[in-house]
Formats: structure tokens, C-alpha cells, sequence
DNA sequence: CGGTGTATTGAACAATTTCAAGGAAAGTGG
DNA sequence: CCACTTTCCTTGAAATTGTTCAATACACCG
């Protein structure tokens, strides 16, 4: 999603966010769709009492709002930014002209909405049929295998529990016990936000299909 | 997606299936897409035990297969024929040119993934933060509004329990007792496997979301 | 008519959420 | 920089929801 992004870079308009800032909500009318250049965030879709679940990360090259295209009239999530972060924005209208002349872009995005279905159906059936601890632990896989190390050897997108309580879809305490368990099981150690795979192999065991 | 439907019609391979025929197994390599003529089909992910979880259900005039578009070599889901079908089939190859060349129905296709996109992620959220009678409730009215009521008033998609728990994601005993409550709360009357809606607000009462 | 699959129900069990309550950390405004 | 507010973290116990197991009934099919 990134090669053809300097083709377009004449027509952006930059934005910087802070820490918590909301780029657009669940509901508010599709005006355009955002490039990060810098900075985490989380897209989410809310639920009554404050609840949420995170559909998606995504940092620096990553597409955000695209799922306001097409015959869609309002954003069905949230993204909010997890750290400081700078966003450059294209009007939907532009983004539209340029999918109708631009076959190449138009291609890279089918296909790379065609891959965050297969993530998301995943996701679904891992909702409908794994345990918190499962769930807990492919996360931690996904996020690895995603974002990589850092050169300390943490995950490199160290996340709250809160949110990592709303991405593996449960509660903040029940996250927080399962996580424990792991720590005990010497399979993760964790150090405020930032976790350290010690086992992959029995974090692996713990997601076995069948 | 059915507009470009015709154009392509000369290429077309036709099969016929039998209630419970596979049209393609999750693992299965990526050889082609198909389009359902006739039938109503299953799509679903496998997870140990033989449970299941249905992410879609697709009739006469919708696309099957297409998840395996793009960089994937294997299909993700498996598809499964509810009753007697009949499909027309395209080599991948062929398909994938089509994109290259037809831009409108690269532009069809992205849309339509864009859409499949947003109803998968509205499911995992349901699936993180309904209960089962909710989802329950959510189902028939999603079922409602994608294929209507035949003469009879009946949601005119009939679902054996079993699939309809594969869809909702419980088990078939707690699905079948929901379905009970509903049935003596005077929601919903069943017959088999047709079901009629007699109180459509108190099912969207169930699903309210704050 | 026996068999296979679906329907039905109860009871025990397990997983997860909810509630409650205290402590730590972090950001905010004076 | 400090007091204050808020948010996040931590833990236990109780309540709830949903699953699993088990056993019986029913229906259709060859």
C-alpha cells in the first residue's frame, strides 16, 4: 500500500494528532481517508457502556478510513490515535477520481481489502470458538509477527491492557488474569506496556486448531 | 455484482450440486471463483471437533470463492450447498485478468469487499459483546433483510438449528433454548425450519447497542 | 423395522463477567 | 513542583452465562 503513495503526496493535507486524538468516529459522515506517516493507531467500534473492540492497528504507511468507501455514507469505526502521530488526509472525492483512472491503486486495494476480510473472518471464528487465553495468545502472535521486535526484544507495538483487553474482545480483568498466567507459565514476561515472547512454541500449543 | 455478470458469460464452466456437496474446502489450493445460479450455499471456517462458524451465506447471483482472490493460495473457508445448486465457475487466471483489464469490475469487486468487509467486523463485535439471544436476534433480522419473507411470511432462507448455531456462534443446546424464549415471549413462532417474525421491535430491543 | 440424524431437556460444570475496593501511575492546573 | 483528578492496575468473591455431558424422544429414509 505504499509504492504508489508519492503519486498522490501533491494533493495532501497534513495533520499532526496527540496521544487520544480521535481522527474520525463511528457515525460521522465519510469526508476522505488518511495516510499515517508517523505514530500507532487503533480502529475501533464501540458498544454500550464505554465498551469497545478493536478491529485493527495500524502505524507509520498504513492505510486509515478506507472503510468509508464505496456506497458507504458514514465511518463504521473509530480510530484513535495511541501516541503522538502525524495523518495526511485525502478528500473522498479524490480518492474516488483517482480509483477510476488509477487501475494499479484501485487493484492494491481490492486486494488488500480482500486480505483484511480473511483477518477479520479469522478473527471471528477465533471470538466464537477460542478461549480468552487462546485469543490472548494469538493476539500476542499477530501483533509479533505484524510489528516485530524491537532491539530490546519487546513486541515493538506495546499496547495497554485496556486495549489489549478491547483487541482480544474481553474484559480488562479477565485480560489481565490470563496474562498473568502466562507470566507464571514463564511464557511471556511483561514490564508495564512492553511483553517479551520467552516460549513462542507454547504460545503456538495454546492456539491449536484441532 | 451482477450487472457485469453476462460479459464474461462465454467462459463460464457449469456444475450442479447436491444438498451438502462441497464446492471447496478451507486448505483447499485457489483454482477459481464461482458464481452461485441457483441454491443457497454456506460459507464457513472449521475449528476443532467439527464445530464450525458460518460467516456467510450466499444465493442465486452472489460470488463464492472470491476470498481467495489476490496473494492467497489456499481458501480460506470452505463452501457448502444448503440445498441443490448450481454454479458457474472461472479459472483464476482468467478471473485475474478479467481484473487486469475490466475496470469496472475490479471497481464492483472492491466494493463489494469493502461491504463484506464492514459486516464481518460489525459480526466480531457482535460476537465479543452480545449475548447469545442477542446474536440470536441479530441473526433473524439480518437473515429478514438479506433475503425477505416468501408467501407465507417466512424468512425465506429456512436454517437447520445446527447452521443457525454455527452462525451465531453458541452451541446448538443453548441456541435451540434461546429460540424457545423467544418462541414463549412470542417473538418469533417456528415451524421446522422456517421461521416467521411476529414481533420484529422486540427483537431490535434485544440488540440495542447503548 | 432399525438406523441415523435431529430435537429436547435437565443437571453439572467451566469460563467469563461483574462488582467492589484499594493502590499505583500518570497527566493537569495552579 | 505539588496537590488533584483521572485513568489504569490489581485482586478477591459472587453472579451469570454458556458449554458439556447425558439420556430420552422423535422423524424420516432406505
Amino acid at each position: 500500500m505504499k509504492e504508489w503513495l508519492p503519486a498522490i503526496h501533491a494533493h495532501k493535507k497534513n495533520f499532526t494528532l496527540r496521544k487520544g486524538d480521535t481522527i474520525f468516529r463511528e457515525g460521522d459522515p465519510v469526508n476522505g481517508i488518511f495516510f499515517l506517516y508517523s505514530g500507532k493507531v487503533k480502529v475501533h467500534k464501540h458498544w454500550a457502556d464505554g465498551k469497545e473492540l478493536i478491529v485493527r492497528f495500524a502505524r507509520e504507511g498504513d492505510i486509515v478510513g478506507h472503510r468509508g468507501i464505496g456506497t458507504e455514507l458514514v465511518y463504521p469505526v473509530t480510530a484513535t490515535a495511541l501516541e503522538p502521530a502525524a495523518v495526511c488526509f485525502f478528500e473522498i472525492d479524490f480518492f474516488n477520481a483517482s480509483l477510476k483512472v488509477n487501475h494499479d491503486l484501485l487493484y492494491e486495494l481490492m486486494q488488500f481489502y480482500a486480505k483484511e476480510l480473511m483477518e477479520s473472518e479469522k478473527s471471528m471464528r477465533n471470538l466464537a470458538h477460542m478461549s480468552v487465553k487462546g485469543r490472548l495468545a494469538n493476539a500476542l502472535l499477530v501483533l509479533k509477527s505484524k510489528f516485530g521486535l524491537d532491539e530490546e526484544g519487546f513486541i515493538a507495538f506495546p499496547l495497554s491492557k485496556q486495549d489489549m483487553s478491547s483487541y482480544i474482545g474481553a474484559t480488562y480483568e479477565t485480560t489481565f488474569r490470563m496474562m498473568n498466567e502466562l507470566i507464571n507459565e514463564h511464557i511471556i514476561s511483561v514490564s508495564a506496556k512492553y511483553i517479551t515472547i520467552l516460549q513462542e512454541e507454547k504460545l503456538r500449543q495454546l492456539i491449536r486448531e484441532d
